[in-house]
DNA sequence: TTGTTGCTACGAAACTTTTCGTATATACTG
DNA sequence: CAGTATATACGAAAAGTTTCGTAGCAACAA
């Protein structure tokens, strides 16, 4: 199981990795607008971050068109977990039955998504009996 | 509801956090070989950072001994829920249950963590009739 | 007292992340 | 063609975080 070198996302780098999840694969000046224009910094502070993304591996770019096109590198989902994984350790002493009841505590849920989170865990259940 | 002004603890102020929930309240000494003594930062480094979280508030400190006493300024559940929010917030469009959903699947949980979890989403639904 | 140990305080170096100014190139408009 | 708008690239300033060296002070043992 080969483990994924690709560094975490920076604070603002999340942003912009936000950005790509939602809109897919973007121009600077799409995820610049996307973020509220100028208000989220300048347009050259976008370009100059998406560079440094690309040449860590966090994205990828199709230069062929004069404005490149940036997507992620890895998947939504892995990048997550990634992310929840970190949180859980650090925060929350490895344990996910602790960060689970944050998340639910610290945010109100409705209904629907209850039984949405019912119905994974049942999954869950059933997928692992150990 | 007053919102808490406190800012979000940075990297390795949360690893001192951590430190400071599992044992209580404690000298710097104590922290510091706590998280694997020089291998982690030399002792001064800890030091440092400790006085930093005490100005921004993260920290309180009891000065009446030679060896100060810190302990953490805000409860372990706020902290917690706080940095649960900013990820739901960040990198999962504030869907709380996307990001319960990545918890839930990053990580193996036991059987009993389970049914802790869902009697925490029984109780839930009792509480929020909405 | 004198030396040793262990503490805090403080300043600054080292690194990381974020921001911006400027140079340069390409397309388009008139 | 000249002028304007829009791209990328790049360097470096600015801001934030982490690390350490050194100084000074208090406790204590010899």
């Amino acid at each position: 199981m080969a483990k994924n070198g690709l560094p975490r996302p920076t604070g603002r780098e999340l942003d912009i990795l936000a950005v790509l999840w939602q809109r897919g694969p973007s121009t600077v000046r799409e995820v610049h607008e996307a973020l509220g224009g100028d208000g989220a910094g300048g347009y050259t502070t976008m370009l100059k971050l998406m560079q440094i993304m690309n040449d860590k591996g966090l994205l990828t770019r199709d230069e062929s068109a004069r404005s490149h096109i940036y997507r992620t590198a890895a998947p939504e989902r892995e990048t997550q977990s990634g992310l929840v994984k970190d949180l859980c350790e650090r925060a929350f002493g490895g344990s996910a039955e602790k960060l689970v009841l944050r998340a639910l505590s610290s945010k109100r849920i409705d209904r629907k998504e209850l039984a949405t989170i019912r119905a994974l865990i049942d999954e869950y259940e059933r997928g692992q009996q150990s």
